[in-house]
DNA sequence: TATTATTGTGTCGTATTGACACATTGTAAA
DNA sequence: TTTACAATGTGTCAATACGACACAATAATA
């Protein structure tokens, strides 16, 4: 790693959420010779805007490309990172020991998320410092370094906020799906059962749902309607401020 | 000015919202010998949180303490400075000679938005680089450094979104004020007519504000009532994530 | 063919919201 | 002293949105 490109004291982080198995779940780096875990993250280039590199951070980890990424919030706390961290990531040769330097560094990151279509996302490669990339159920986070799971915390509060006021789905749902199934994703993410009826209304009401005609057929039971999104208004509506 | 206990590359600024004859403001401070005039900021100590700092730059620019303070966005394209810039400023004796090197960095901003009370706000002093600081009207910015201009207006806009879920005025209004003082102030923010009556039932509808009993006289006209918010509820709805 | 769980659809009462009208009041003008 | 005026306090009405709830349709399975 060249780390004299990069600005110093600075990260950014990236929280990956997926949708799986009716489950909300955030991409993990398994850190190599310790039992901890990582967002995927990285360094910003002196001559790269910030949003770049963390959509190349997306890029490299999930080989997606346009994704929906947005900054939630700046972890600067002067205490964020214990004393002991680059040591004990040296200790466990995680990183070579003339990376120390580097990572004893304060840093201040800033925190991404990042919705993603599971299935899309290619199994990812471990990079120098991981030996696994795997996909963690949020309800139970494994440890994770430094303050991640506060930063995995914010993220998904935001998200639980803004679920509000746009429209989410797009980017963790496959291109067809059944009413059920983006009830399933809101239920999951607000952690609140939704009344099955009304939600359908509410969905439909926002007119971002085109009916594709289609069923799903096999799941036993009565064949549910497939819809997919409205790509133009879906956009429409995550422009609009119609609120007050 | 001691630039090698600040954390490089890195800085704060705030857009300091304050309301004053139905007309929001924002603190600016005016460059020595130069026309251009550029948000209060400042850098970040190793040892100090950045979020304190920006506490930090706000007690010293108005003197508050108890300020309503929020991260709003990290502004880090690559060539948001111009290179020019720094050279510009040594130039025009607004920095030393010796703080060209400092400012001549790529500089990540993190931008801060503050409300606070316009008539609370200390006279605010100048410092070595500016040489007045004023309230400016947020319809007609003067000519503003670097992005500052971006910074504001995506300041404006994140206070726009937020008024919609959060009661606003506590700290942007006078211990006591009107019922049209509170609507003006949110017509300004939101640059939009409001009904008057259906505005009233709404912030009653809230149950922060509390009747002074008292009622403002002399202005002409029926003497409306004074009001002030009722603190505890106020923190309460500022809690509360009362969606979906 | 009957069962069953899931899905599609609708109703009903209530709360919220937008549009709008009228009576009250305190100062300034007559 | 009276009147005019303009802003304020209060209320109505219809349209809409929302929460709680019931029933019919359907497709695999038994």
């Amino acid at each position: 790693m060249q780390t004299d490109n990069f600005i110093p004291c600075f990260s950014i982080d990236c929280v990956v959420f997926g949708f799986h198995n009716n489950e909300l779940r955030v991409l993990l780096l398994k850190l190599k010779n310790l039992d901890k875990w990582m967002l995927p993250g990285g360094f910003v280039s002196y001559d790269k805007d910030v949003d770049e590199e963390a959509i190349k951070v997306l890029r490299e980890r999930t080989g997606l490309d346009d994704i929906f990424l947005r900054q939630f919030h700046l972890f600067g706390k002067k205490d964020r990172i214990s004393k002991s961290h680059a040591q004990e990531m040296v200790d466990k040769k995680v990183i070579s020991e003339d990376l120390k330097k580097w990572f004893d560094q304060r840093f201040l990151s800033l925190g991404y998320y990042a919705l993603v279509e599971y299935s899309k996302v290619k199994k990812p490669e471990p990079d120098p410092v991981s030996e696994a990339i795997e996909w963690c159920p949020f309800s139970e986070l494994p440890d994770l370094v430094i303050d991640h799971v506060d930063i995995v915390q914010k993220a998904h509060q935001r998200l639980k906020k803004e679920l509000n006021f746009q429209p989410i789905g797009l980017n963790l749902l496959p291109d067809e799906f059944t009413m059920s199934e983006l009830q399933a994703l809101y239920e999951t993410i607000l952690n609140k059962q939704l009344d099955r009826r009304n939600f359908r209304r509410k969905m439909l009401a926002f007119d971002i749902l085109k009916n594709t005609g289609k069923k799903r057929t096999g799941n036993a039971h009565k064949s549910p309607i497939l819809y997919s999104f409205d790509q133009e208004k879906y956009q429409q509506l995550l422009q609009a401020d119609h609120l007050f």
